[in-house]
DNA sequence: GCTGAAATTATTTTT
DNA sequence: TAATTTCAGC
C-alpha cells in the first residue's frame, strides 16, 4: 500500500506547490505548461482530463486513447489534491481493464497502485461492499460467489421440487430470465407479472423467490446479486448510501455503453451529492422542463419500478428509502467513457440506452468526443466509418486519422469455408514472409465454430496459433471441482459445491445416494455434509455406499482439522492427492488430461497470493480469469466479442454472409436493433486493424452438417468503393469461371437500397443455378471444390492474379523436404491437441494421423512426438 | 451405479 | 457434422 497524503510528491508536473484548495486556478493557471503528464494529449483528451466538475461523458472511438484518458485523468485528480486515492471510485467491466489501468496509472505516477482501493469491475467492488453489509442482504460476510453452472443446478432442484417438467421449462431458460432481471435492477416482487407469468404456467416469480430464499440459505450470492443487493442496501439504508456518496469524491467508468440498468442505477445511486434532500417519492426525475420528449417515457417507466419507486407502497420498504434515491439531488463528479458504436453486449442486457441518454440522466453533462484515431490507416478507418454511418441509433462521430491512406481493405471470396481457410492460411504464409510476426495477425470470427476450420487448416500447415477466449480459467471442469472440494472444507453448509463432488472421483455414490441425503437433509433442515454424517450412522444404505461416504465425511473432518495447522497451498494439495482427484487425472488417457493437471498446479500456485482459504474463496470467483498466454510468435483466433480492445496490424474477417454474419437468430429475435448490433460488431472488426483489414465470404457453408448456399453480407454492400478492393480467391472457383467481378462492385451502391438487386445477390443466384447441377448432398461442394482446383487447366484458366503459380491442395505445398520423417508407418504418437494416434501415412515431413478421439487428421512431423 | 447407445441441438459470453 | 445429454440395459 503506498501513502498518498501528499498528491504532489507523486506527480511529475513542472509547477512545484500548490495548495489543493487553489487546484481549479492552479489548474487554468499551469494550462500552457501543464504537468508532464499532460504533454502529448490532443486537445480533446485533455479537455477530458482536465474537465473535472460535475458530469462528463467522453465519447471515445475506436483507438482514440481511451484508456489513456481515463488513467491520466485519475492521475490528475490525485496531483490536484482534488481527491485522495481511496476516494476515486473507478469501475471496468474486465479484471483485465482493471489491471490495465492499475498497471499504467502505476507508470504514470511511479509506484505500484496498491493505493486505489476502489479500481475494479463493477462485480468485483459491488461484491466488496456487499460483503461489508452481508447482514443487511440476509448474507454472512463470508457468502459464495455462485457461477453459472452451479446456479443452474440450483434452479434444477426447485424445478423438480416444484414438479416442473424441466423438458419443457429447462433451468438454464429460467437461469437466464433471472440474470435477465437481475441485469435490468428487478427484484422478485418488482418483476412485471406479464414477464414472471411468462415461465412455467405462471410459476416463473415464485420461482425467482425461491431462488433467491434458497441463495440466502446456502449463503450464496449469484453475479447478479452482487450489484442488486447493493442497491437495495443502498435503497433500504440512506445513511449507508450517504457514507459510501461521501467517500466517491469522483467517480469514473470505463467501457459507459456496456453498461446494464442495474449497473446504471447503482451508479446513478453512488454519484448523487451526499445530500438528505427530501423530493417526492414516485418519481426518478423530476420533470425536466425543457424536454417533453415522449421517447423517453417508456424508459422512465421501466427505471421507475426498477428503482423501486413503487416502493413506498410495498411492505419493508421505507419512504426514506424512495426519497434518497430520488431526483434531481446534485449529480457529482462522475466522468463516463464509451463508444456506442461498440456496443455489442446487448444481448448480455447492457443497454446502449444509457450511453445514449447520457446527457437526460445527468443534466449539466458535458460531453467531449474523441475522434482522433491514432491506430488505423485511413483506408480501413473510412471503410469503418462508412460502414458504421448506416446505423441509426448513435450518438455519431467521425473517425479520422493523420495516418496515411495505405492498403484498401480487401474483400475476398471463396468457394466454401475450407478454402476460405486455405486463402488465409497462405495470405498469413505471405505476411509472414514480408517479415511481419505473427503476433501482428488476428483471424476475428463471427461464431466459435468457426474457428475450427482455421486450426484444423493451421495444424496442417504447421502455423502456430493461438486461441483466445473460450471458457476461462475457473470455469474449466477440473477447477471447479478443485474449488468445490476446498468450498466444502471452508463451509460445510455449501450444499451445491458438496454435490459437485461426493461423487468425482467415481466412488459410487449416485443419484439414489443424494436423493437420500437430500430428503434427510430437508426433513432435518440441515446441510447435505451433516446429512451425510448422520446417515452414515444408520443403515439406510447399502453397505458399499455407507463405506464410501462415511471416508468422504472422515476425509473432510481431518482436512478441516489440518486447516489449522497447514499453510492452505499445502492443504488444498493434500486434499487434491488424498480425495484421488489428481489421481483421476493421471490415469485418464484422453489429450487433455495432462493440461488439467497442469491447471490443478497453476491453481494451487495461484492460491499463494492470498493469505488464507477463505480470502482465496472469496475472490476467486470474480478475479480468476483465463491465464496469460505464453509470448511465442503466433496467430490469434477469436470472435469478434472478445477482440473488443485489441488491436493488430493485420486483421482478417472471414464469414462475412447473410445469416452467419449478420447472425440470423439476432435479426429475427432482436430486429433492427439486432441489425445494428451486428453492424457495430463488424465496426469493431475492422476498427482492429493497423495497417490491413482482410474480409472473406464464402459461397458454401455447412451449417449443422448440411452445406447450404449463402450470399455474401449486406455489411459488404455497405462498404465504400473507395477504400475496397475486391480480390479473388485464389482457384477462382468462388465463381465458377463467370469471373464477372471487378471494379463495378459497389459502382452502384447508392442506387439500390436492397439487399436484392445488389451484384453480390445477382452472383449468389447464378452460384446457386450452377451448385444444383452439381447436386448439392452432403460434401459436395467442398468435393467439387477441391476437384476444381486440383484440375491444373482449371488454375491456368481462371488462375490467381495475384499470385505465383497456383499451388494446389493445400496439403502438396508444403515442399517434401526429402528428409525422411523420424516417424515411421504404425508408430503411436502424441500430439498436443489431438491426443494419441498412430501413424497411417507419411509424406515427407507431413504424416497423416489416425488419431483416436479426432479421427484421421494431416499434422506436420514436428508438432507429434512418440507415445 | 455405471456404461455405451440413441437422441438432441446447435451464436456471441466482460463477471 | 459433432458434441453434449439423456436413457436403457447390464
Amino acid at each position: 500500500m503506498i501513502r498518498m497524503t501528499e498528491p504532489s510528491k507523486i506527480t511529475n508536473h513542472s509547477v512545484p506547490d500548490h495548495h489543493p484548495a487553489a487546484g481549479g486556478i492552479a489548474a487554468r493557471a499551469r494550462a500552457s505548461v501543464g504537468p508532464k503528464y499532460l504533454t502529448g494529449l490532443n486537445p480533446e483528451q485533455r479537455e477530458a482530463v482536465e474537465s473535472l466538475d460535475g458530469p462528463v461523458l467522453v465519447l471515445a472511438g475506436a483507438g482514440t486513447g481511451k484508456t489513456r484518458v481515463l488513467t491520466t485523468r485519475i492521475a490528475h485528480i490525485l496531483s490536484q489534491g482534488r481527491a485522495r486515492p481511496g476516494e476515486i471510485l473507478s469501475v471496468t467491466f474486465t479484471n483485465k481493464a482493471a489491471r490495465e489501468m492499475k498497471h499504467r496509472l502505476g507508470q504514470m505516477l511511479g509506484q505500484a497502485v496498491e493505493g486505489m482501493p476502489w479500481l475494479g469491475t463493477f462485480h468485483s467492488i459491488g461484491g466488496r461492499i456487499l460483503r461489508t453489509h452481508a447482514e443487511l442482504a440476509q448474507l454472512k460476510s463470508n457468502f459464495t460467489v455462485l457461477d453459472v453452472d452451479d446456479q443452474v443446478r440450483l434452479l434444477k432442484q426447485l424445478l423438480q421440487a416444484e414438479n416442473i417438467d424441466d423438458k419443457r421449462w429447462p433451468a438454464r431458460m429460467l437461469a437466464g430470465l433471472i440474470d435477465g432481471w437481475k441485469n435490468r435492477g428487478l427484484s422478485p416482487t418488482q418483476v412485471p407479472s406479464g414477464e414472471a407469468a411468462m415461465f412455467a404456467n405462471g410459476k416463473g416469480g415464485k420461482l425467482y423467490t425461491s431462488y433467491q430464499e434458497r441463495l440466502k440459505i446456502l449463503n450464496a450470492a449469484d453475479f447478479g446479486d452482487l450489484l442488486l443487493e447493493n442497491i437495495r442496501i443502498f435503497r433500504e439504508h440512506p445513511d449507508i448510501l450517504r457514507q459510501y456518496q461521501q467517500r466517491f469524491k469522483y467517480i469514473l467508468v470505463d467501457e459507459y455503453q456496456d453498461t446494464n440498468v442495474a449497473q446504471y442505477l447503482w451508479l446513478r445511486l453512488l454519484s448523487q451529492a451526499p445530500s438528505p434532500k427530501a423530493v417526492i417519492p414516485g418519481r426518478l426525475e423530476e420533470p425536466n422542463p425543457e424536454s417533453g420528449d415522449e421517447s423517453t417515457a417508456r424508459d422512465s417507466t421501466l427505471r421507475d419500478s426498477a428503482m423501486g419507486f413503487d416502493a413506498a407502497h410495498r411492505p419493508g420498504m421505507t419512504e426514506h428509502a424512495a426519497m434518497t434515491v430520488g431526483a434531481n439531488a446534485p449529480t457529482k463528479n462522475i466522468c463516463c467513457v464509451g463508444d456506442d458504436d461498440q456496443s455489442i453486449y446487448g444481448w448480455r442486457g447492457a443497454e446502449v440506452d444509457n450511453i445514449l441518454r447520457f446527457e437526460h440522466d445527468f443534466p449539466g453533462a458535458k460531453v467531449i468526443r474523441l475522434e482522433r484515431n491514432y491506430r488505423s490507416t485511413g483506408h480501413i478507418l473510412a471503410a469503418a466509418s462508412h460502414l458504421i454511418a448506416h446505423n441509426e441509433g448513435r450518438l455519431g462521430k467521425t473517425l479520422r486519422t493523420e495516418d496515411e491512406d495505405g492498403e484498401k481493405v480487401t474483400v475476398t471470396g471463396a468457394w466454401d469455408s475450407e478454402e476460405e481457410a486455405r486463402a488465409i492460411g497462405e495470405e498469413i504464409e505471405q505476411i509472414q514472409r514480408m517479415g511481419d510476426k505473427l503476433n501482428e495477425v488476428a483471424i476475428l470470427v463471427r461464431a466459435s465454430y468457426q474457428m475450427r476450420e482455421f486450426e484444423d487448416r493451421f495444424v496442417t500447415l504447421g502455423l502456430p496459433y493461438r486461441v483466445i477466449g473460450g471458457p476461462r480459467f475457473y470455469e474449466r471442469a477440473e477447477i471447479r471441482d478443485a474449488l468445490a472440494y476446498l468450498r466444502v472444507i471452508n463451509s460445510p453448509a455449501d450444499d451445491l459445491a458438496f454435490e459437485r463432488i461426493v461423487n468425482v472421483p467415481k466412488r459410487g455414490l449416485g443419484d439414489a445416494t443424494v436423493q437420500m441425503l437430500h430428503d434427510h437433509a430437508r426433513k432435518r433442515r440441515i446441510p447435505l455434509f451433516e446429512a451425510a454424517r448422520a446417515v452414515v450412522e444408520t443403515d439406510e444404505l447399502k453397505p458399499k455406499a455407507r463405506g464410501s461416504l462415511r471416508e468422504v465425511v472422515t476425509q473432510f473432518d481431518r482436512w478441516r482439522a489440518q486447516r489449522e495447522v497447514t499453510a492452505h497451498t499445502d492443504l488444498a494439495q493434500i486434499v487434491l492427492d488424498e480425495s484421488g482427484y489428481t489421481e483421476m487425472w493421471q490415469k485418464d488417457r484422453s489429450a487433455d488430461a495432462a493440461g488439467r493437471l497442469e491447471n490443478l498446479k497453476e491453481l494451487v500456485r495461484s492460491m499463494e497470493e492470498f493469505e488464507n482459504l477463505q480470502g482465496f474463496l472469496e475472490h476467486i470467483a470474480l478475479v480468476m480469469d483465463r491465464d496469460g498466454g505464453s509470448e511465442e510468435d503466433a496467430v490469434s483466433l477469436m470472435t469478434l466479442h472478445s477482440a473488443k480492445g485489441l488491436e493488430f496490424d493485420n486483421v482478417f474477417l472471414p464469414g462475412w454472409e447473410e445469416g452467419l454474419f449478420p447472425s440470423q437468430r439476432t435479426l429475427d429475435e432482436q430486429g433492427r436493433a439486432g441489425l445494428e448490433e451486428e453492424r457495430r460488431l463488424a465496426h469493431v472488426g475492422l476498427t482492429r486493424a493497423r495497417r490491413r483489414a482482410k474480409l472473406y465470404f464464402a459461397t458454401n457453408r455447412r451449417i449443422h452438417g448440411t452445406w447450404s448456399t449463402t450470399i455474401p453480407s449486406r455489411f459488404l454492400d455497405e462498404l465504400p468503393a473507395a477504400n475496397v478492393e475486391i480480390t479473388e480467391s485464389k482457384g477462382g472457383s468462388a465463381w465458377g469461371g463467370t469471373g464477372g467481378y471487378g471494379a463495378s462492385r459497389f459502382d452502384d451502391m447508392e442506387a439500390f437500397g436492397s439487399s436484392y438487386t445488389t451484384p453480390g445477390w445477382q452472383r449468389a443466384q447464378a452460384n446457386r443455378n450452377r451448385g444444383q447441377g452439381g447436386g448439392g448432398g452432403r460434401g459436395s461442394f467442398a468435393e467439387e471444390a477441391s476437384s476444381f482446383s486440383s484440375s491444373p487447366d482449371f488454375g491456368g484458366s481462371f488462375g490467381s492474379r495475384r499470385r505465383g503459380p497456383m499451388t494446389i491442395e493445400g496439403e502438396l505445398v508444403a515442399k517434401s523436404t526429402g528428409t525422411t520423417s523420424e516417424f515411421a508407418l504404425g508408430d503411436r504418437v502424441f500430439h498436443q491437441k489431438f491426443g494419441y494416434g498412430r501413424v497411417v501415412k507419411i509424406d515427407g515431413n507431413k504424416l497423416t494421423i489416425a488419431f483416436d478421439k479426432a479421427g484421421e487428421k494431416k499434422v506436420v512431423d514436428s508438432f507429434v512426438q512418440r507415445a
